[in-house]
DNA sequence: TCCCATAATCGACCAACGGTCGATTATATA
DNA sequence: TATATAATCGACCGTTGGTCGATTATGGGA
């Protein structure tokens, strides 16, 4: 049993690592496989499908991404900042995006798009949280609280997924937050220095 | 010559509705080359590929989706009917999206994306001019017209697509729609009875 | 009308794919 | 040591998207 589940994992990694570097789609269970050193019958003795195996992987990914998500919550910071953490810290890990970026996100739509589903069912709760803690501190003050949150989310994902967007991208995104969540003006401007810092020197930076 | 395109359009009908129908993925060629009648060389005689094919019937779809746009920019209507119409013709003509819902929206990802994408690129012109005539008018106000337009079409496609939300996705989306043009309270507010008319009473309405 | 270039059609064939299955070996427990 | 079961193997399968050389229309010029 516990051999049984060291293996699951190894190939649930491998299986991870191979979805975001060449796309779904483009990853055949051969070559799992093969970089496993195992044959097909022992594949299929731990995974249903390859569809299942997306599934499980994707599992993973946002079992971390909340993780992080839910340290963000605890912590102390002011609520608008809190607010953009738990959104940034709900998508791959830094290194994870380098070698996504190598990859043409219209390759990997359907792994792409199901993520962002399952990240979008586990963060609205979460977030709806923040607002209601910054409604109470009269930094926010909105009704239809879940709603606001899910539509900020569909546009936060569109604007750092890829992570190509301008200057003026960022200026009207800040201004819809603030507008969407009833927060006077520049409350949330700070996500300006936030993004063009967060932005490393190793990525060449994208613009439209 | 005059055969050949026939027999092309004949084959891209056949593809359309089965990529509907059934989604892209679930479609194989044998099934399309059945339904025409023609042997499979025949079919790679006018299709490069499988995605060549999906990548012409978009395209079809757009041609005819930007017409009833670019037919709607020219009517006389009020600058906010106009926007909206304008996004609203922006999808599957009314008896195409009938058999769309029979398929599960996860079941199309790719082609719905990819459709999506290509709309958004087409779209975000016409809707600039007509933001910018509501400026002029003095209805919106607001800069960055192009940033703001591209972000309302994300969460129009999002609240259109699957038809599937609440009085309550409604009332926000109308207030964000508002305020991110810089509008007036309530100038969106005939968005509430455009969608709640326009849902035929052989839909069942959609909940969540 | 005959000829012939080319447009159009055909279907056998192929490699790659996701998936199955019965046989076989490792492991642990009694 | 015996035995149940966990784990592994790889040959095999049906379907898929795609190729190709052969064959049959078609239509315009001599």
């Amino acid at each position: 049993m516990k051999k049984g589940e060291r293996r699951k994992q190894e190939l649930l990694k491998i299986a991870y690592r191979m979805f975001i570097e060449k796309g779904y789609e483009n990853t055949s269970i051969d070559e799992i496989i093969a970089e496993a050193g195992i044959a097909k019958g022992t594949y299929y003795y731990y995974f249903e499908s390859k569809e299942a195996t997306l599934e499980a992987v994707i599992e993973m990914m946002i079992e971390e991404e909340v993780g992080r998500a839910k340290a963000v919550l605890e912590t102390s910071l002011p609520v608008p900042q809190k607010l953009v953490s738990v959104i940034y810290s709900l998508r791959p890990a830094q290194d994870e995006q380098v070698i996504a970026k190598a990859l043409d996100v219209t390759e990997n739509i359907v792994m792409h798009e199901k993520v962002n589903r399952r990240i979008a069912e586990e963060a609205v709760p979460l977030l709806t949280e923040v607002v209601k803690e910054g409604i109470s501190q009269g930094i926010f003050e909105c009704t239809n609280i879940e709603e606001r949150v899910r539509m900020l989310l569909i546009i936060s994902q569109h604007i750092f997924d890829d992570g190509i967007f301008t200057d003026r991208d960022v200026e009207v995104y800040i201004d819809v937050v603030e507008k969407t969540l009833g927060a006077n003006g520049g409350t949330m401007s700070f996500i300006a220095e936030l993004i063009s810092g967060g932005q490393d020197e190793k990525f060449a930076t994208h613009k439209r």
